[in-house]
DNA sequence: GCGGGGTGAGAAAGCGCTTACTCGTGAGCG
DNA sequence: CGCTCACGAGTAAGCGCTTTCTCACCCCGC
């Protein structure tokens, strides 16, 4: 295309009062024909439009639709970080839920940073979307929260729809994970597999999510009249970077009394794993391993990790028929299922 | 919010024209203020105009935006697949190039399916992007070709940017990945490592990528006189499940002659660990892997992976920087690395 | 003191659609 | 055989912006 003689050669595509004079027939009809509205519009007319729109291979310009109609077909989600394979696995659902709808999505990175994911809630008011999707955890008394409880409650004051993915402090609709059920239930699987020394990599506390699946794991190992050790409690980025500079500390503080450590998101998991064999040890001999989510990767580390499987796609697919649907409808928690693979093998 | 009294407590977002009024000035004077135009606007007036937009929360509608300027901000991403990781990181570079040229991006997952990609092209006309981005290798000789070409040139013309990632064959701007080079690379690594007894996983041989890097492949190795018994080479799915089939296929033919295998990609190396496993066999020892890419996951796979770097992310950035150049400009490939790592051990 | 030019605000014409409204036509009814 | 409707095509008024064009005003020079 040449940039520099701007409108040599270019051609712009066709628009609806190209198609109505090909058709020989009135603006509205033309409209009418091609987006089906509650009007009825005679057959013939009807081919006939739909003839020339195809012959000029017509395609309605969506800007324009949505001011006239005052509303967009877009969905905006919001993620942390997308290369990352929790939120990549949920925004995969998301896309595939918005295409069954004929909805298109739009992304942000928040890189974990309040104030950005605020920001990026204020400048996407510009699209007018119909749904935002706000996935990725948010940290307990954040100084921002005031205000992005603001932003949303104007937005859905004037008809959007927010969806909270996993954090529910908000009041807004939101699927929620089992957290603390699964971490629950996955004490109880180590328990019974014989691990009788916990440790945990809590990630970043102030993080609902993190927070929910400690708690949990907490309450599991109660119930079998087990405690933690606070020394045994480590906090660290919520990343996998973070799980391994946690098991480092715990490495370098001495594995004595630890023989299964749980890791409060599978990425961080991951990074533990590697902590481990960069420290020499055996990972799921020396000291088993657990995480939490089940991305599609911990299937292929060695040994596979034992974790508790969220299926990812579905949160998203549920987070936009939420969006969607009429009344607030099914906010039942999303069942987690524990997986106990080759990480956590049977104390002998 | 009410969803069947609709229209209850609604408040409509602020319009430029709520915003004049409450600067008492005109509509031209509060646009001009808020967006600069080269039309220059009295300070007094100007900030005045500041003012009550922030006073009434005002952001434009960028659809309205859009169709008043006949163009819109949006770059739209095209993926085989978001939760790949291969693609997860491309779009996270995207995002975040976008993100500094305030543009948006919207997203749309073809499945590796390239009539459902041709239809996403279709459906794209509609926003209008400015920017169309599409990352996922096409096969070679596809029937859809002629027509997502034809598409893609109409796009063009009227003032679209296409890039392609890694798929040069339409003559747009592209992207390239030193697929080749980096293979011939990897190639010759291994041999120095002393391997002699090569096998490839080939993925889908119509993919231009696969193809690519196989032929690299087979090429550093004619350099040390050494070719690859064709019945070494097994062709699969381009993913990790086609890299566990394909892996799976080797071993039950027998690994005798092999001492090392190739995967085109790491989600495919990653797939054949995994095979490699379950058969009982010893990654690394038994026999050693080496995969392309180096997605983040495979430094915490055991043992950890041989393989190619590629800076996805940077690709994903340079996508856009391209799209956005006054000029076609640089187009040199993406310079890929060789990483030596544990699953391919020198030979003893 | 007066004409000319530059400056900058406002009026208004779009941009590409949707959607009341209007209004002619033919069918159904008494 | 008139009259009322229902039907459906067309007209036109928006939707929220941008941008051209118009025009009042002020400063300058002679």
């Amino acid at each position: 295309m040449p940039e520099n003689i701007p409108d040599e050669g270019r051609t712009t595509p066709a628009t609806l009062e190209d198609v109505a004079r090909a058709a020989g027939v009135s603006l509205a009809t033309a409209s009418r024909s091609l987006n089906g509205s509650n009007r009825t519009v005679n057959e013939t007319y009807r081919t006939r439009v739909l003839d020339a729109a195809a012959r000029l291979n017509y395609s309605p310009n969506l800007s324009a639709q949505a001011v006239a109609r005052g509303s967009t077909m877009t969905v905006a989600l919001v993620v942390a970080d997308i290369s990352d394979p929790y939120f990549s696995s949920i925004a995969a659902g998301v896309v595939a839920e918005a295409d069954r709808e004929r909805m298109i999505v739009t992304m942000a990175a928040s890189e974990r940073d309040p104030q950005r994911e605020l920001d990026i809630v204020r400048t996407l008011r510009g699209q007018r979307p119909k749904v935002i999707i706000l996935a990725g955890s948010r940290r307990e008394g954040d100084p921002t929260e005031a205000a992005l409880r603001r932003e949303l409650d104007d937005y859905e004051r004037a008809g959007g729809r927010v969806v909270l993915i996993s954090r529910n402090e908000l009041g807004f609709r939101t699927v929620t994970i089992d957290n603390a059920p699964g971490a629950e239930a996955l004490a109880t699987s180590l328990v019974g597999l014989g691990y009788r020394g916990f440790a945990v990599l809590i990630g970043n506390r102030e993080l609902k999510t993190a927070a929910d699946r400690y708690e949990g794991f907490v309450a599991g190992l109660a119930q079998s009249g087990i405690r933690i050790d606070p020394d045994h409690v480590v906090r660290s980025a919520f990343t996998r970077d973070g799980g391994y500079d946690g098991m480092r500390q715990l490495v370098s503080r001495g594995l004595d009394d630890i023989d299964v450590v749980f890791a409060v998101n599978d990425v961080m998991a991951v990074g533990a794993l590697s902590a481990l064999r960069d420290a020499g040890l055996n990972p799921g001999v020396d000291v088993a391993i657990a995480g939490f989510d089940d991305i599609p990767t911990v299937q292929d580390v060695w040994p596979t990790l034992t974790t508790v499987r969220v299926p990812l796609v579905d949160v998203g697919r549920k987070a936009l028929r939420i969006a969607l649907a009429d009344r607030p409808g099914d906010e039942s928690p999303v069942a987690t299922e524990v997986v106990v693979r080759d990480s956590t093998p049977p104390v002998r």
